[in-house]
Formats: structure tokens, sequence, C-alpha cells
DNA sequence: GTGGAGGAATGGATCTCTAA
DNA sequence: TTAGAGATCCATTCCTCCAC
């Protein structure tokens, strides 16, 4: 059960109908054994037995639920399954029509108290304070010019105070003794200090490129302002474009020689700032330094296609010149204004990424957060179904492949049209059916966080009138420690598990607080123009509304320490069967000594060669155990040597056992199951059946609202095909 | 257990198209 | 007119199968 946006309210027993229908919330954790001999024997045992930990159902705090009965006195209620004081009332059940009619439009926000703009020290403060608060009272303005502009409540909510006084402490020192007056030539902008060879200064940036001559007569100083956080990446893609670009831009930097062409710093945030403020930051310097194109015509016809832009830059030109009028910000320079985009409203959101938070119920639940997006595989005659998930870092362009093998295709019929379904455990723990299956102990710390990420893919069947569904995974992570092995190099099984971490980052949102480059990570990653949309729920209110999801710092991945991997190790596979030697480890007769089960049973280990993790990465080739000489850890291999981690042994009884031996085999010649079901699959990387075709309900962001027309337009091409 | 063949998956580069 | 998403093509990587 993903939420509790029920279009009617849940079936009670008969004689209930009548009474109460109130949304609730649990406000303590709270216990409940329905053997206990004073629960009435109509209603003992019967809660099944997976939603119990150690016989008792667990429900915790914050869980929601319905109230449909009272007792006479008012003292006790039966709300799905609790006692009256223990809740919180909210109003009536309301059925989803009529929450979808009722929910909050995504742009609402609480606007702050007003501030005089005026009274601020400088000329350039004053002039952005301005800026923001006559673009805030015309937010119905700014969403004509652009029906998808739905960033209002980060721009202009809560924070909007707060984010203008992060936009005014970004400008570098020269910047604004240049700019707080108003009154600056272009030599001052020239004397702010550049990018060159010899300074390169990091974080999240507002620059302009300048292009000028110093013979001014030949041609006209061009400004274009823009917004990155990698300054000299963004430099040389801008000098690369400028060879070939037909962009207008680009043509006019052409006039200019590389020397004339400077990269100019503006803002430089060193700490982490919002993706949304850097845009409004953008947005104050264009205008600010008034940087948009002009056009020698003053009208255009709506029919044109740039129409759009020219309406946004019309709008923002005049908000400026009213502006110029009533303040003394009055800049006396000439120059060719560059930009066409208006970075407020980009208006590159014409796809969504939904995200339904999974609702904990039971303590003993596994939860996780849903995220679906339409998409199109691209298919050749005989191939796989990939698709190509796409994401960017502000300056990167990072792909990773998303594919369903030719022969599952065929066996179950899978069309190009669809959704795409990401589930991230709430707990970071595995995914019952993971994209990746990765080890529990590997080069960085929680390296199973990985797989925590399944991947579905769902699609309408109209013959059949069903929504139907199947797993996708990725397959290869076993191989790739035998590449591994070979090259002895991690790259490539760490590309398959960064691939998964990729994925997870950019739907959670995820910005690395102390983000450290060239580790194989990026500091944020979004889909592009692709928008996360997070269902929110008010139960009480009995709401609900899409609001952007919002970013989230996290401290950056830790590289795992040999004493952290050890540790892990013993924590998760440790056991009487299972040795994993700590202490240097000269020779395999060290390890038989070892007998923690005092049965007088060796470990045995001397008729194999070979540690479990070779073992267990052994297909399709055996994987040689070969001893790693040079590790300062003892009785290492050379495998597990390149994933910083101990080696253990287990009995081969044991082994068989705690991995898995269901058919097919892992190597014909061993009764380990390809497909491991059991505690030890998390030594190695493995692999997952897949789970077949299953039928699955009506996607929710249908009736919440959101898809409408992409699904509509999936289910036209599928019609189209036949 | 090894190595090679063949095809599938993936990555890089470039282009084409399109929202608004 | 722009930027970016998709499409497409091509090159490379790498996975699986199979023979020895």
């Amino acid at each position: 059960m993903e939420d509790l946006l029920f279009e009617q309210f849940p079936p009670t027993p008969p004689g209930t109908e009548d009474q109460l229908k109130k949304a609730v919330i649990l406000q303590h954790n709270w216990a409940y054994d329905d053997s206990a001999d004073y629960v009435p024997s109509s209603i003992r045992n019967r809660i099944p037995h997976h939603l119990k930990t150690d016989g008792k159902l667990y429900l915790r705090r914050g869980t929601e639920g319905f109230m449909y009965r009272t007792s006479l006195n008012h003292k006790w209620g039966v709300v799905i399954f609790i006692i009256k004081s223990m809740v919180i009332h909210g109003v009536d059940f309301l059925p989803l029509s009529q929450k979808i009619a009722t929910s909050q439009p995504l742009q609402s926000t609480a606007f702050p108290p007003p501030i005089n703009y005026a009274n601020h020290g400088n000329s350039m403060d004053a002039f952005i304070h301005a800026i923001w608060f006559t673009l805030r009272s015309r937010i119905p303005d700014l969403q004509a010019l652009t029906p998808g502009f739905d960033f209002v409540g980060l721009f202009f909510g809560p924070d909007f105070l707060h984010n203008i006084q992060t936009i005014l402490r970004g400008f570098v020192p020269d910047a604004r003794r240049v700019f707080k007056d108003g009154n600056f030539s272009l030599d001052d902008i020239l004397n702010i200090p550049k990018l060159t060879s010899t300074w390169a200064p990091t974080g999240s940036i507002i620059y302009i490129r300048l292009y000028h001559k110093e013979d001014r007569a030949s041609y006209g100083s061009a400004i274009y302002v823009g917004q990155t956080i990698q300054l000299q990446k963004r430099h040389s893609q801008h000098n690369t474009e400028t060879l070939t670009s037909r962009a207008r831009h680009y043509q006019i930097a052409r006039q200019f020689t590389l020397e004339e062409r400077h990269m100019i710093p503006i803002c430089i945030w060193e700490d982490d700032i919002p993706f949304h403020v850097l845009t409004m930051a953008e947005q104050t310097v264009v205008l600010l330094l008034n940087s948009y194109m002009t056009f020698t015509n003053d009208t255009l016809s709506p029919t044109n296609s740039f129409y759009p832009f020219f309406q946004r830059i019309q709008f923002m030109r005049r908000l400026v010149q009213d502006l110029q009028q009533r303040l003394p910000w009055a800049p006396n320079i000439t120059l060719t204004g560059l930009n066409v985009e208006t970075p407020l409203i980009s208006t590159r959101t014409f796809r969504y990424i939904s995200a339904i938070p999974g609702l904990q119920f039971v303590e003993s639940a596994q939860t996780f957060t849903r995220y679906r997006t339409p998409i199109a595989f691209s298919r050749k005659d005989n191939c796989a179904c990939v698709y190509r998930l796409s994401m960017r870092d502000g300056v990167n362009k990072i792909r990773v492949s998303i594919s369903i093998p030719e022969a599952d295709v065929n066996s179950m019929q899978i069309p190009n049209n669809g959704f795409l379904i990401f589930e991230i455990m709430d707990n970071g723990q595995p995914h019952p059916n993971p994209w990746i299956r990765c080890p529990a102990v590997g080069p960085f710390e929680d390296f199973i966080q990985a797989s925590a990420l399944g991947i579905r893919f769902e699609w309408y069947n109209e013959n059949q009138n069903t929504w139907l569904s199947t797993t996708v995974h990725k397959f290869g992570s076993p191989g790739m420690v035998q590449i591994a092995a070979k090259e002895n190099n991690i790259r490539l099984p760490m590309s398959i598990w960064l691939s998964a971490i990729y994925i997870i980052q950019a739907l959670e949102g995820i910005v690395y607080s102390d983000y450290q480059p060239n580790q194989g990570f990026y500091k944020r990653l979004t889909f592009g123009s692709v928008h996360v949309k997070q269902l929110q729920t008010d139960h009480l209110k009995q709401t609900y509304q899409w609001i952007h999801r919002p970013e989230i710092l996290r401290p950056f991945p830790k590289i795992a320490t040999w004493q952290y991997n050890f540790s892990l190790m013993v924590k998760r596979f440790s056991s009487l069967s299972t040795f994993i030697p700590h202490e240097p480890v000269n020779h395999l007769a060290d390890i038989n000594r070892y007998n923690p089960a005092g049965d007088n049973k060796p470990l045995r280990v001397q008729f194999r060669t070979k540690c479990d993790f070779c073992i267990l990465s052994s297909t399709p080739h055996h994987l040689p155990c070969i001893p790693d000489n040079s590790s300062p850890y003892g009785q290492v291999c050379m495998i597990c040597s390149l994933f910083n981690r101990p080696c253990s042994f287990t009995r081969p009884a044991e082994l068989i056992e705690l991995w898995g031996q269901e058919t097919p085999t892992l190597h014909p010649k061993t009764p380990l199951s390809l497909y491991p079901t059991g505690p030890h699959r998390f030594l190695a990387f493995y692999l997952v059946r897949s789970q077949g075709v299953r039928e699955v309900q009506e996607p929710r962001e249908k009736a919440l609202g959101l898809f409408q027309d992409q699904q509509m337009a999936i289910l036209d091409e599928d019609t189209d095909d036949d």
C-alpha cells in the first residue's frame, strides 16, 4: 500500500457503515498480541503472521488510519487497530475525487512580510531586492508566461528572504565593489579577476562571458551570463561550441579571439547552495547587467516559434526599465546581450518522475519509495529493449542503460512503451529484487546500498485491459569480479555499482555536503528537464499535493578502511561455519587450526585452495585464489585485496546451505545455486531470477492527476503499433 | 579450465527535433 | 532561437556459449 487516498472508505464490518469515518494518526508506538487471552475469540489470531514480529503486531508512531466506530461513552474506538486516546483526530474521510478538487495547487505559498527595499545600503542590494519583490508580486504574470512554471514555492516560499541573502553574499568582493552604486564602466568589469590558467575558483558560480576587443571601434563588446559548478570545464565547453555552433551567441563569440573571450566569476559560493537559488542568482545577474539578446523588431508574430522566449525577454526588460526609473541604478555601458533563456522560468519541464513514499504500517514491513516515469524503449529487431536514463551534474552528461534481455522481451511480449518504476528501500537495505546485486562488503562504506534500488517495467495490455509488470535486472555483476581479477583493477565492478548509486542520488535529490572530485561521484545529479515530484499527503486534513522533491544533504561516500570491512565481514558472516582470519595468517594450516565449534571437525579448507569470494564469483570461469603477498593483512587473496576486505572460509557443506542450492547451479560441477537466496549471497555479486510477468494495479498517478497526457500518448502509440 | 567467436550491451559522438 | 532530449550511428566492451 502506498497511500491512503481512497476513492471509497475501506469496507467495515456489518452494522458500522453509518458510524464515523475520521482520519487519525497514531501518537505512540504500539504493540498488539492478538493471541492473548483477553482478545475475543472471534478476532483472535486473525493477523497474518508476516505482519508480526515475535508474535506481536508492532505499529509505529505516526501510522495513519481511519476511525470508523466509537463506543457510546466515547472512551474507545475502532480505528483500524487503535484505542481512541492514542490517536490524533483529523477531519472526516474525503473520497479521492473530492481531495483532487480541494488539493492544494503546487504554487501556493505563504508570503513573508514585505520590507522596504529602498532602505538598503547600496544601489545594487536595493536593486536586487526590488527585482525579487517585484517578481514575487507578479507571480501570476510569470505563470502566464510559462504554464509549466512550478518552482514558485522554492523561489518565493518561506525561504524567499534567505534566498535573496544567499544571492547577495555570493558576489565576489571585486564585483560587489564595481557594481555597488550602479555606476561602472566596461573597464571596471574587465578589472574583476577572471578565470586564468593559474586561477580557477571552485564551487557554485555565476559567471559572465565578456567578449571584448581592445580596438573597440572594430566590434561592439558582448556579454553572456551563465551558471556552472565547474568553471574551468564550462569555459572549455563554451570555446569548443564557439568553433561550430550556429547559435547567435557563438556566432558573435566567433568574432573574438580566444584572448578576447573573458570568463569572469561574478558570484561564488564555496558552500552548498540549493540549485534553485543558483538559478535565482543567474536571473539576478542577467537583469543586473541587462544581458538579454536584443531584437531589431519590437514585435514578433505569435506564430513565430521564438515568440515565447521573446515574450519573457520583453517582460523582464520592461521590469528592469521600470525599476531603473525608480531606483538609482543606471549603468552607463552598452553591451550586446547574448542571453535568450530566462533562467527563472526555464520551460524545460515537460516530463515528470513521480515519487510516492511507502506507508510504514507495521514495524516489520519493509517499505520503499516508488518513482515512476513514462518511457519508450529504443529497440531494433532481435535486440534487447534498452532505455538510456539520462542524468547530468550541471556540466557532464551521465547515461545509464537499463535493459531487458531479448529472450525476456520475446517471452513476455514486452512493448516499447510503458513506465519505468524505481523502488528505493527506505531502510537502505537490499531490495528483494534489486537491479544490481552487490556484496555487503566493498571499497566504500555501506557498499550494499546500491542494491537498495529495484527497477520494474510496467505496461498496459489493451487486450486484457490489465496493467502488467516485470522486474528489470542489470546482469553481468558476477562476471565483473573476473574482469577485476584479470585487470587487477576494480574499475569495472565499481562502474556497475556507481550506476545504481547515480540513479539513487538523482531520484532522492542527494547533494554531497563535503564533495571530493575525481572519486567517480558527482556532487548532485538531476534528470535535466525531467523533474521529480513527490506526493505529499496531509492525512488529518484529508488533502494531498505534488511538491518538488527537495534536495537533501548527505555526507560524501567514505572509502571503507580495512578495519571497517573486517568488522562488517565478522558482523555479517562470521559464524561457527565461517572463519574470517583477523590476524596475519601465513598458511592455510593456521586456518585449519581454528576450530570454533570445538567439535574436532576442521574447516577442511586445505582441500580447497579458495576463499568464499573467489568460489562464489567463479562464473562463468573459475577464479584462481592467489594469495596477495604484498598485503599487510595476512591471508588475503588478490581479489579480496582489490576489494579491501578479508577473505572468508566456510565449510563446504555449510557454504552450499548459506548461499543456496536451488537449480540451476552456478557451475555444472558445483551444487551452489545460480540464483542464491541464503544470507551468504551478500558475500559476492550475485544473480536474481527474473520474476516474470505479473498483473498490477493501475498507476496511482493516473488518479492523482499526474501523467494524464503522457499516459494517453503512450497508449495511442501502442494502438498505432498494432 | 581456457580461450575464442559472435552477438548483445554500452559508451561516445553527432544529428535532428521540439517545447513553449 | 535555444538547450536539451532522443535518435542514430559507430566503436568498443564484455557476456555467454561452446569446443577443446
